[in-house]
DNA sequence: AATTTCACG
DNA sequence: ACGTACGTGAAATTA
């Protein structure tokens, strides 16, 4: 199919060639986007805008989807099942990321897929070790945005959250200036776009092209943003100064990440610097509370002599392989544990699921 | 070994 | 004028 749409055969799973055809033999887009090195841009961003109009875009994100999933997934994990167990396990790499996240690898447990349908399908083969048993998963609920509120300190992002508001309802009510029960889909899009946007350090170019808008919208959007929540812009402003004068930045806790090059003259460099500069505290602080949560609650588990075990972590969430009668007690630990890992004045809410497989239980 | 892409938080 | 959102691991292709 893709290749009568081309006019030729060739290797699909090529982006070199790919982006060929399409730019060179199809001329679908007048400037293309290039990678560094020079070759055609072929990326998921780039094919859903040429979906739109060109049938071969779509039947290629179709392609890529499918074979992403065998190819990473379903032909691969098989193999990892230990014989000892009847099991896959994970390795997890204590000391491997920049911000305090875990790693894990061989195979990555952490980047199981969940968002596409045929993804969700994947998920789904994650069972308990036993028929009298359930999986448990626990996920702190918006971590880093709260994690970003308590850093700020700021007044009107700790409301939202001490209100139990959806926080991206409320901020895009804020920014639109309209009622809580007025906030359109696409007003809060936006909000959710700026709020993860800003714990990233993108800049005004940056939203406008996630955005889709012009730079001037979305300037406006940044400074009302802003000015809703002064507490944030200080916190971003405060958190660089205090790099360069530092050469770190420090989680809740008050572990370090250096960063060497904060002080660079090369613009691009520095400005990298400053982006990690704002996020580390804020992921490596929810990093620092799981790990916290996790040591409380293995240890709870193991004294209340419970049979049910601890399985996965995947950055906000826990898993457990549950004996179903101890479903109360580990429920009552493992939400008590994640809420009280690390004192915090912006209330941690986590949500916990049950089910017969992964999927079921998120 | 480097590049590109894409799965996840 | 430039470059433009953080953190990972893995697969396939290219050099």
């Amino acid at each position: 199919m893709i290749f009568e749409e081309a006019g030729c055969s060739f290797n699909l799973n090529s982006p070199k060639q790919l982006g060929e055809i399409l730019f060179n033999s199809l001329k679908l887009e007048e400037k293309p986007k290039k990678t560094k090195t020079g070759q055609y841009q072929t990326n998921e961003q780039v094919l859903t805008r040429l979906a739109v109009r060109f049938d071969i875009a779509r039947h290629i994100l179709e392609y890529r989807e499918a074979t992403k999933l065998k190819n990473t997934y379903v032909d691969v994990l098989p193999s990892h099942v230990l014989e000892k167990t009847g099991r896959i396990h994970t390795t997890y790499a204590q000391v491997a990321t920049a911000t305090g996240r875990l790693a894990s690898n061989g195979p990555n447990l952490q980047n199981i897929p969940i968002r596409s349908a045929q993804g969700q399908e994947i998920r789904k083969a994650f069972i308990p070790r036993s028929p009298d048993r359930v999986l448990l998963s626990a996920d702190y609920s918006q971590i880093e945005l709260r994690i970003m509120a308590e850093l700020s300190g700021d007044p009107g992002m700790l409301e939202a959250f001490e209100r139990g508001q959806d926080v991206h309802s409320a901020t895009a009510s804020r920014v639109y200036g309209v009622g809580l029960t007025d906030v359109s889909d696409e007003m809060r899009r936006q909000a959710k776009m700026i709020n993860f946007g800003l714990m990233y350090g993108m800049s005004v170019f940056g939203l406008s092209q996630r955005l889709g808008i012009p730079r001037k919208e979305a300037q406006e959007i940044v400074e009302s943003y802003f000015a809703q929540f002064p507490g944030i812009k200080t916190y971003i402003d405060k958190t660089i100064e205090f790099a360069h004068e530092n050469g770190f930045v420090e989680t809740i806790v008050g572990r370090r990440r250096y960063l060497r090059d904060i002080n660079s003259r090369n613009k691009t460099i520095r400005m990298s610097m400053e982006r990690n500069a704002i996020n580390t505290p804020i992921q490596g602080s929810g990093a620092d509370m799981i790990k916290m949560a996790m040591v409380r609650i293995q240890r709870a588990m193991r004294d209340a002599g419970l049979e049910s075990r601890m399985v996965l972590q995947i950055h906000d969430e826990l898993v457990f392989d549950v004996v179903k009668p101890e479903l109360g007690p580990v429920r009552e630990i493992v939400e008590s544990n994640m809420i009280q890992a690390m004192p915090m004045t912006v209330p941690i809410e986590v949500d916990i699921g049950v089910g017969d497989n992964w999927l079921e239980a998120h």
